[in-house]
RNA sequence: GGGCGCAUAGCUCAGCGGUAGAGCGCUGCCCUUACAAGGCAGAUGUCGGCGGUUCGAAUCCGUCUGUGCCCA
C-alpha cells in the first residue's frame, strides 16, 4: 500500500506504517534511541575535525545531586543549541561532568558515618577522603544517568569532575599564579562562620531573611556616664570592648575619652568616637564586639582595640563565668535575664523583625567570627570581567540583566576561599618551621622535614568550578582541545547564579586564558516554578519530580514544556497539564506521520516543479521555508518559547488541520498530482521532523528513520531556507480556509452534525477557489444536487456562492443571530477605519503603508457590510 | 533603605507605537476511514488606576497602587 522506502525502525514496532500504533509510546522508543546515538558515537566531538567548533559546557551539577525540574529546563534549552548546532556542520561540543561540592558532600558522608556511630575525625583526614571517594563511585552523580533519560547529547567520554587529577592540576596552576601574583593573600577577618558545617562560606552564601528577633536597650555605665545601646545580639555584649558614638553627637562628646563599666562583668570600656556611627539610629551609641560584627571589627581596627572572642566555633559561649557553656540562643535570653534583674535594661522590643544571615547549604544562622582565612583580591578580576560586557565581548541575554551583573562586580567584596573541610583541593601553601610559607605548583615537589606542614583547609568549590570551561579542556597544558574549543560559543545559565558562577568563570577565564572571555555570550533563563507561578519547594510540597512526568509522558512532553515557556531571562511555570498537552503533541505529529507513511508519502528524489503541484503543496512548501527562517531567527536570538511556539503552529494548525485534509483528496484522486503531492508530504513531514528534533529528539528519531530510511535524524543536515515563497498559492488556500470556515460554521450553527453530508451546489466561477471544488466538497461534506435539489440556504463568502439544500426549515433565527453579530463586526471596523481616514492629521502624518492598510481594510469592510445586509434582507420574516 | 522587574481572557504567559494573541481551562456538537492523547464550532478582556506625549498608546514618559526578586 506504500512505497517501500521504510526499513524497520523502532523497538516494538513493525516497519509497516499500517502495523504502527494509533498512540505513541515513549517508554518503548526512548531508551534504546538514546542508547543508540552513544553507541554510535554522535555526540563526540574531535579535537582534528576541520568543522567549526561549538562548544559549551554544562554548568556542573552537584556530584550529591540528582535532577530537578531546574536542570531539566537548563538541559533542554543547552541540548536544543548544540543538537541545531550539530546539524547545521558544526563539531559540536557539549561537555559533561560535575563538581565536588565540599561542603554538601561532606555532609552527606558525615551523616553517614552519624548513623555508624563515628565522626570524619575517628577516621582520621586520608581515611574520611578515601571515604567520600568511595561514597562518590557507589552513590554519587545519580544525575548523570537521569542526563540520559532526558536525552542530553553530551560526549560521555570527556565527562569531568572537579576533583579529578587534570582538573586538580588547573587548581594547583590557578593558585599558584594568583598567589605569586598577590591576587591570593591570607588575612584575618570576619568571615560567615556556620557552626553546623564548622566551616566559612563566602558572602553569597549566605542567605539573608527576615527573621523575628528582638531589640534589647541595655544601660553601660552609670549616672552622667550611663550610655543606652540597643542590640539584637545581647550574648556578646560579653565581648564589648568598647562603645561607639558619633565625633559630633552632642549627646555624649562629654564621655568621648572616658571609660565606663561593662554590665554583668565588671569590665571598664573606653568610649571612641567614630564617624561611621549613625547618630539618628537608635540611641545613637553602639557597642562594639570586634570579634563577632564585621562593622564593630572595623570600629576596632581604626580605634586599636582588643578583640575577644566570647564564642567558640560551634556557637557556645567560651566567656568565664555563669554563661560559659550555654548555646549563643540560650546565652542570649540568660544574659538579658541577667541584665534585667540588674536593673539594665532600659526598653525591650519584641519580635523585632530583621535580616539575618543564614547557611545557604544548612540555613544554619551565621556567626561572624574572626578568623585567618585565604582571599582572592578581586578588585582587578572583577574590573576586567566587568569590562568584558561593557565593551561587548561578552555579551549578555537578555540586556535587562546587565545591571545586575555590573551592580555585582563593580561592587564586589574580597572573595574568602578557604572552607574548614577535608573535602576538596587542599590548599596549595606549606608552611616551614621557620615561618616560611611556599606555594609550589603541581609539578613541583612540595617541602618535606620536621617541622613542614601544609595549610589544612580546602579551597570553595567555586574555585575550581570557575575554571569549568577550560580546565574541561586540559589547561593549563596547551592541548589540542584547548585550541579548538576555546573560547566556549555561549554559556546557558540560570539568573541566579550570574553572581556564584558567572562572575567566577570570567574573572578567571580572563585572568588565565590571556584576556580571552570564556565565552562571547551568556544566555540566561529563568527558574522553573509550579502553574500558580510559585517556587517549586520540597517544604513547599508543590516540588516535582520531573522523572515521574518523564516516566509517564515522555521526556519529549518534558522538553517541550519546558522548551516552550523558556523566555529570556523569565521564570518559567510548568504543570502537569501542560505536559500532557506537550504529550498529545508528540502524538499527534505521531499519527501525522503515520497517515503520511500509509498513504505513500515518500522523500525520494527531488521535489516536483511548482508547476506540478497543487496549491496546496506550495503552499506548504512556502509556509514551510518562512518556517525555517522563523525558527532559524528565533535560535539565534535564544528565543526558545517562540522556536517551540512558531513550530507548534506551523506543524499543527498548518500542516495536521489544512495541508493533510487537503492532500486527501488529492491523494483520492490519484494520478500525477497524487505522486507530487506524496512526495511533498513527506518533504513537509521530513524537514519538519529536522526542525523539531533538537527540543523533542526522541519522537523525532522514531519517525524521521521510519519516513526516511535513513540512519538518523541527529546527523542529518539542519532545514535551510530554500527562499521558495509562493503568494498566490497563500492566498487562494487562505480563501479556501475562509470558505470552508464560514461553511462550517453555519452548519454547526445549523444544528448540522459534522458527518451529516448535505446536497449543495458551489458557484466558483471567477474565483480562485475552481480548482479546490473536490476538497471543498469534502471538507464540507456536500453531496452534488440531485434531481431534486432545492435551495433552502444561500451562503456568499470569498467572492463565490454556497447554495444548500437542508431538506426542511433551516433556523432563520440562529442565522440571523449569526449574520447580525458579523454586521455588527463589519460596522464597527468599517465605522473605525472611515473615521481614520477622515482625520486630516492622520493622512498627513501617517506613514504611506499604514494609510493604505486603513483604506484596504475599509473596503473590506464595506463589503462585507453589503453583503451581510443582503443577506439579512434575503432571510425569511419569522 | 538601594537596585531591577512585573501587573494583558478563569489560570500561566506572549505581544511593546498602527485590526488584542497563545496554551490550558470553559460551552455545544461529533468515535467523519492518521489521531477521542482527536475533530469542528463557540464564548470570554474599560491590556492595574490617573495624568501626559502622539494623527494614533496595551505598547513611550510621569505618577500612584499592588506584587516579585536581588543587594544592603
Amino acid at each position: 500500500m506504500t512505497d517501500t522506502n521504510q526499513r524497520p525502525t523502532n523497538e516494538g514496532h513493525s516497519s509497516a506504517p499500517e502495523h504502527l500504533p494509533t498512540q505513541y509510546t515513549p517508554a518503548e522508543v526512548e531508551e534504546t534511541l538514546y542508547e543508540r546515538w552513544v553507541a554510535a558515537g554522535y555526540f563526540e566531538a574531535h579535537d582534528k575535525s576541520s568543522k567549526p567548533p561549538f562548544t559549551v559546557v554544562i554548568p556542573p551539577p552537584n556530584v550529591t545531586g540528582s535532577l530537578h525540574l531546574g536542570h531539566a529546563f537548563e538541559h533542554t534549552l543547552i541540548d536544543a543549541l548544540t543538537r541545531r548546532k550539530r546539524m547545521q556542520g558544526y563539531e559540536a561540543l557539549w561537555q559533561p561532568g560535575m563538581d565536588h561540592a565540599g561542603i554538601a558532600t561532606q555532609n552527606v558522608v558525615e551523616r553517614e558515618l552519624a548513623r555508624e556511630g563515628k565522626s570524619r575525625h575517628d577516621l582520621g583526614r586520608d581515611a574520611f577522603v578515601e571515604r567520600v571517594w568511595q561514597w562518590k563511585e557507589e552513590s554519587g552523580g545519580r544525575i548523570l544517568g537521569q542526563m540520559r533519560r532526558l536525552g542530553d547529547g553530551v560526549d560521555w567520554s570527556r565527562q569531568r569532575f572537579t576533583m579529578d587529577e587534570g582538573l586538580s592540576r588547573a587548581v594547583r596552576t590557578m593558585f599558584k599564579r594568583l598567589y605569586e601574583d598577590g591576587l591570593i593573600y591570607r588575612a584575618e577577618r570576619i568571615i560567615n562562620w556556620c557552626p553546623r558545617c564548622l566551616t566559612a562560606i563566602s558572602d553569597i552564601e549566605v542567605e539573608y531573611q527576615d527573621d523575628d528577633g528582638e531589640l534589647v536597650s541595655i544601660r553601660y555605665g552609670d549616672g552622667d556616664a550611663a550610655i543606652v545601646v540597643a542590640t539584637t545580639r545581647a550574648e556578646t555584649m560579653l565581648g564589648d570592648t568598647a562603645v561607639a558614638v558619633h565625633p559630633d553627637d552632642e549627646r555624649y562628646r562629654h564621655l568621648v575619652g572616658t571609660e565606663i563599666e561593662l554590665p554583668l562583668t565588671g569590665r571598664r570600656i573606653p568610649v571612641v568616637a567614630d564617624p561611621h556611627v549613625d547618630p539618628e539610629f537608635g540611641t545613637g551609641a553602639v557597642k562594639v564586639t570586634p570579634a563577632h560584627d564585621p562593622n564593630d571589627f572595623e570600629i576596632g581596627r581604626r580605634h586599636d582595640l582588643p578583640s575577644l572572642a566570647v564564642l567558640d566555633e560551634r556557637g557556645v559561649i567560651t566567656a568565664h563565668g555563669p554563661f560559659q557553656g550555654l548555646d549563643r540562643f540560650e546565652a542570649r535570653s540568660a544574659i538579658v535575664a541577667a541584665l534585667r534583674a540588674d536593673g539594665r535594661i532600659v526598653a525591650e522590643k519584641r519580635p523585632y523583625v530583621h535580616a539575618v544571615g543564614h547557611c545557604s547549604r544548612c540555613k544554619t544562622t551565621i556567626e561572624p567570627r574572626q578568623s585567618l582565612q585565604w582571599w582572592v583580591k578581586v578588585g582587578p578580576l572583577a574590573k576586567a570581567a566587568g569590562d568584558a560586557v561593557r565593551d561587548g565581548r561578552v555579551t549578555i541575554h537578555p540586556k535587562e540583566m546587565e545591571p545586575r551583573y555590573f551592580g555585582w562586580m563593580d561592587n564586589m567584596h574580597d572573595w574568602c576561599i578557604s572552607r574548614q573541610l577535608w573535602w576538596g583541593h587542599r590548599i596549595p601553601i606549606w608552611y616551614g618551621p621557620n615561618g616560611e610559607v611556599v606555594c609550589p605548583g603541581p609539578d613541583e615537589e612540595p617541602p618535606t622535614g620536621p617541622g613542614w606542614r601544609q595549610d589544612e583547609d580546602v579551597l570553595d568549590t567555586w574555585f575550581s568550578s570557575g575554571l569549568w570551561p577550560f580546565s574541561t579542556l586540559g589547561w593549563p597544558d596547551r592541548t589540542a582541545s584547548l585550541e579548538k574549543f576555546y573560547p566556549n560559543s555561549v554559556l546557558v545559565t540560570g539568573y541566579d547564579i550570574l553572581f556564584f558562577w558567572v562572575a567566577r568563570m570570567m574573572m578567571f577565564g580572563l585572568y588565565a586564558m590571556d584576556g580571552v572571555p570564556p565565552f562571547p555570550v551568556v544566555a540566561l533563563h529563568g527558574l522553573v516554578r509550579d502553574q500558580f507561578g510559585k517556587k517549586m519547594s520540597k517544604s513547599g510540597g508543590n516540588a516535582v519530580d520531573p522523572l515521574d512526568w518523564m516516566n509517564r509522558y515522555g521526556s519529549d512532553a518534558v522538553r517541550f514544556t519546558l522548551a516552550r515557556g523558556a523566555n529570556p531571562g523569565v521564570d518559567v511555570p510548568i504543570g502537569e497539564d501542560w505536559v500532557q498537552a506537550s504529550r498529545n503533541f508528540c502524538n499527534k505529529i505521531w499519527n501525522a506521520t503515520r497517515f503520511a507513511l500509509m498513504n505513500g508519502a515518500t522523500v525520494q528524489g527531488p521535489l516536483p516543479a511548482p508547476d506540478e503541484l497543487t496549491a496546496a503543496d506550495r503552499w506548504i512548501l512556502s509556509r514551510l521555508n518562512a518556517t525555517v527562517a522563523e525558527a532559524d531567527a528565533y535560535y539565534e536570538d535564544y528565543q526558545f518559547a517562540k522556536v517551540s511556539d512558531a513550530l507548534f503552529h506551523f506543524a499543527w494548525d498548518e500542516v495536521f488541520d489544512w495541508y493533510v485534509e487537503l492532500s486527501k483528496t488529492t491523494l483520492a484522486q490519484g494520478g500525477a498530482a497524487a505522486t507530487a503531492t506524496r512526495r511533498v508530504l513527506g518533504e513537509v513531514l521530513e524537514v519538519m521532523l529536522r526542525l523539531l528534533h533538537p527540543v523533542v529528539p526522541f519522537v523525532t528519531e522514531a519517525l524521521w528513520t521510519a519516513l526516511t530510511g535513513r540512519e538518523s535524524v541527529v546527523v542529518a543536515e539542519w532545514p535551510r531556507d530554500s527562499g521558495f515563497r509562493d503568494a498566490a498559492a497563500e492566498a487562494e488556500i487562505a480563501a479556501v480556509q475562509q470558505l470552508v470556515t464560514e461553511v462550517r460554521r453555519f452548519r454547526a450553527e445549523q444544528g448540522l452534525k459534522p458527518g451529516q453530508r448535505v446536497p449543495a451546489r458551489l458557484t466558483l466561477d471567477g474565483t480562485v477557489l475552481i480548482p479546490h471544488q473536490e476538497a471543498i466538497r469534502q471538507l464540507l461534506r456536500l453531496d452534488p444536487e440531485g434531481e431534486d435539489f432545492r435551495v433552502t440556504a444561500t451562503l456568499p463568502v470569498a467572492g463565490a456562492v454556497v447554495a444548500l439544500d437542508l431538506s426542511g426549515a433551516i433556523d432563520v433565527e440562529a442565522e440571523r443571530k449569526r449574520l447580525t453579530k458579523d454586521l455588527r463586526a463589519a460596522e464597527k471596523e468599517r465605522d473605525q477605519t472611515s473615521a481614520k481616514l477622515s482625520n486630516e492629521a492622520f493622512l498627513a502624518k501617517a506613514p504611506d503603508q499604514v494609510v493604505g492598510r486603513i483604506r484596504e481594510r475599509l473596503a473590506t469592510a464595506e463589503q462585507e457590510v453589503t453583503r451581510l445586509t443582503n443577506q439579512l434582507a434575503a432571510l425569511p420574516r419569522s
